[in-house]
DNA sequence: CATGGTAATGACACCCAGTGCATCTTGGAG
DNA sequence: CTCCAAGATGCACTGGGTGTCATTACCATG
């Protein structure tokens, strides 16, 4: 769920040079969705504020919501890399586990940035509706090291039950982490994977 | 995830008629919808279909996507009822097992038509979008559920974990009923929802 | 039969996201 | 300086969604 973003790539020999970068027009329209509001932000007001014209936003972002995301399509082929290079004989749960929590780690000064960056996604309505089409994909690695692991095919019953199910506890972790400041976000994915991988019957009092 | 309508509510005794009913707009709708395709149908064409003006559309419901939900509230309201009325001694996990496969029973007549609404729902990416935000609603019920036998409050991690899980599941079951004619429903939601249950690490090779 | 209240429809004017297309600007290369 | 390409911009248009206000159809009552 990590998303960074390299910087901006070199200048091209020829033509004209961009007149802003996604890394600008990204920090001018987070700050006003987290003071403004994202629905109460229109693409006008991110352009203006960002000195472009309305038209060359679209340029930058097919969307409204996409800004938001940042790199996450990068992050999604580090994650696949990851599971590719993964050892064999550590237990499917607990490399899903590894992982989740590997791609969430995050050094102390990019926390809070994070934060304002996933309250939105997961908190503002539009942006959550978006966000289920990037989830399939998030999912789709998951259940492509599933089926690898557990001898089927991507598409078959169980290994989308565990990407499903990962992504579930991975969300349940973020909406803990984000309701309580103090919280530490790898602790808790870790917390929510581990139920998972062990199954939820333990806990119950009916046992 | 069933949908179902119960007859228009008797005609009150004072003012205009209205001229359509949600069940008129809703056969109208998803017929375009699975003809033509959900894009690529506007409220325009809907409403010519249903003899309305465009503006009455949205008297009956408030966005495009939400007439593919049908009821789905007041059936929300039945699972949270079901689960209020279920037996403390069976396992919290059996239990949201038997309820969702209680709410996605249906008469061989509807599958069908259930068939139908679900492809689009979880088949078209606008729509997928939009459902999100029924899921959060689904998934609050099962997480109630769950805060009440696990002894926590409905917001706590673990109850969380469960209801996503349990959605996951349920979701990963209805995928692979769309892309398979020839499957039964509930039998998949029941293998989908056993493996939560159980826990993934049976299956795992490296076991 | 007229009249008045009422629920619902319908017309109109908006706002905003997003797209296609044509045009203009700004740079670098020769 | 001239040519060319990348990128920016302007403009017109589609479609979802909303607020407002007039209009229609129904029903009850005198």
């Amino acid at each position: 769920m990590t998303v960074t973003r390299q910087t901006e790539s070199e200048r091209p020999r020829i033509g004209r040079r961009p007149s802003t970068t996604h890394d600008a027009l990204e920090a001018v329209a987070l700050e006003l969705f987290t003071t403004r509001g994202f629905d109460e932000t229109s693409i006008d007001d991110i352009a203006a504020a960002a000195g472009i014209a309305r038209r060359t936003f679209f340029r930058y972002y097919p969307s409204k919501s996409d800004l938001v995301w940042g790199e996450f399509d990068a992050e999604l082929d580090r994650m696949r890399a990851w599971f590719a290079a993964a050892p064999p004989d550590v237990p499917m749960m607990e490399a899903i586990r590894q992982a989740v929590i590997e791609f969430n780690r995050l050094p102390p000064d990019q926390v809070h940035q994070h934060r304002r960056r996933m309250s939105l996604i997961l908190g503002v309505p539009t942006l959550l509706a978006n966000s289920t089409l990037r989830f399939a994909q998030w999912r789709e690695v998951l259940a492509t090291f599933a089926a690898g692991r557990l001898g089927l095919r991507p598409d078959d019953l169980l290994p989308n039950v565990v990407g499903y199910s990962a992504l579930g506890a991975t969300l349940a972790g973020y909406d803990e982490w984000l309701r309580d400041e103090a919280s530490d976000l790898v602790e808790l994915l870790d917390a929510a994977l581990g139920e998972l991988a062990v199954g939820f019957h333990h806990h119950d009092r009916s046992d």
